[in-house]
DNA sequence: GTCATTAGATACTAATCGTTATCTAACAAT
DNA sequence: ATTGTTAGATAACGATTAGTATCTAATGAC
C-alpha cells in the first residue's frame, strides 16, 4: 500500500460528510456525484474508490446524519439540568440569532437551516428503496429509545409525537417565504410540545 | 382558433394534474418534462404550449395540491357532525384497509400513500425559490384559517401544531420499512393530537 | 372546399446524469 | 534507486435533462 490507511479513511470521511451535506441541502436527485466530489474537494474518480454507487453513499449519509442527531440528544440528556427535553426542543426549533454574526458553517448546522437529517432526509427516504428505509429506521429506533428513557413513564407514543412535531415544524417553517410566519410556526410547536410533556420530564 | 377553448383547457388540466401527481411521487428533481407529459398522455411539445418552464408547472402543482387539501378540510367542516377535526385527523393518518381491494388510483389519493401535497411538496418547496414559497404560503394561510375557524377559541398556534404533527407523522411513517412501526407512528400522533384538542372542537 | 390558425408531435440542442475504463503519480517496501 | 501497489484524476460512455425550433394536422371561419 502506498498511502497509510488513515489517509484513505480521512478521504472517505470527507466524502461521506460532503454527501450528507449535499443530500441534505439539495435532496437525493438534486445533486450528482460530481457535486458531492467537488464539495469534498476530490473528483468523481475518488468517489468510486470509496463507494459502489450513489445510493450507497446515500445510505452512509442517512446513518451519519441520524447519528449526529442521536449524539445531540444524548449529550443534552447527559448534562441534564432537569430540563433536557425543553432544551432539546428549543435547540431544534429556535432559529439562530443572526445578529450574533455567526459563521456560515455554524449557521448551516442548525436544524432550522436544514442542518438535521431527520427533517431533510426523511422525505428523500420516503421515495427511496427498502435499504434506505431500513437504514433510516435502524437509527430512528435509537432516537426513540433515547427519548423514551429520558421521559418519566413515556412510551413510543410520546417519542413519535415529539419527533413528528419537530420534523413537521421545521419543514413548514422552511416552506414559507415570510420570516415572521416561519418564526410563528416554530414557536407554536415549541410551546405546544413543551406543554404536552411538562410533567413527564 | 382551431380547437374550441375547452379542449385546450382540458389538456392543460390534464398536464397540471399529471405534474402534481409526478412531483408528489418523485419530487421536483425526480421527474422530467417528458415524464410529466407522458403521465398526462401528451408529449413535451404540448407541455410547453401550456407552461413556460418546469418551475412554472411546479407552481401550479403547489396551488392545485393545497387547494385539494383545503377542499377536503372544508368539506368535512361543512358536513360537521361535531367531530370534524377528529374525522379529518383520522382520514389523514389512517392507512387504507388494503383488504378492501381498493382501486390503485383511489389508494394513491390517501395522504399516507403520498397523496397530499402538504406532506410531499413541502420538502421540495424548502429547496425551491421564493416564488414556490410564496405560492405555498398563500394556500397554507387558507388552511390555517379553516382550522382556526373550526376550533373553539383556537389561534394560529393550534393550527400550526396540528399541521406540523400531520406532516411529520406521514413523513416518518413513510420513511420506515416496517409496516407495524409505520402504523404505530400514525396512531401515536393521531391519539396525541386528538387528546390535545378534545375540548376545543 | 379552401384557408388561416394553432395545439400538439417530432426532432434537435447543449449540458449533465451515473458509471466505467484508463491513466497518473504518490508512497511503502525492497 | 527501483519497483509494486493503488488512491485519485481524467476522459469517455450512453442515457437523460430542460428547453427550442420546426413541422404536422385538426379545426372553425369563410
Amino acid at each position: 500500500m502506498r498511502y497509510n490507511d488513515s489517509h484513505k479513511k480521512e478521504t472517505e470521511q470527507k466524502i461521506t460528510n460532503a454527501a450528507l451535506l449535499e443530500f441534505r441541502s439539495n435532496g437525493y436527485h438534486g445533486v450528482g456525484i460530481d457535486g458531492i466530489a467537488k464539495s469534498a474537494g476530490v473528483t468523481s474518480g475518488a468517489f468510486y474508490t470509496h463507494f459502489n454507487s450513489k445510493s450507497d453513499a446515500f445510505l452512509r449519509a442517512i446513518e451519519l446524519g441520524l447519528e449526529e442527531l442521536n449524539n445531540e440528544l444524548a449529550r443534552r440528556q447527559g448534562e441534564d439540568t432537569g430540563e433536557w427535553l425543553s432544551e432539546f426542543l428549543e435547540w431544534y426549533l429556535t432559529p439562530p440569532d443572526e445578529a450574533n454574526e455567526i459563521s456560515k458553517k455554524t449557521l448551516q448546522s442548525f436544524p432550522v437551516q436544514g442542518g438535521c437529517a431527520l427533517t431533510t432526509l426523511a422525505p428523500e427516504v420516503c421515495r427511496s428503496g427498502i435499504k434506505a428505509k431500513q437504514a433510516f429506521e435502524k437509527e430512528l429506533v435509537t432516537t426513540t429509545s433515547l427519548i423514551k428513557n429520558g421521559l418519566n413513564g413515556g412510551g413510543n407514543r410520546e417519542a413519535w409525537s415529539i419527533l413528528s412535531g419537530l420534523l413537521g415544524a421545521i419543514t413548514l417553517a422552511r416552506s414559507v417565504e415570510d420570516n415572521d410566519t416561519a418564526v410563528e410556526i416554530l414557536s407554536s410547536v415549541l410551546s405546544t410540545t413543551r406543554a404536552l410533556f411538562k410533567q413527564q420530564q
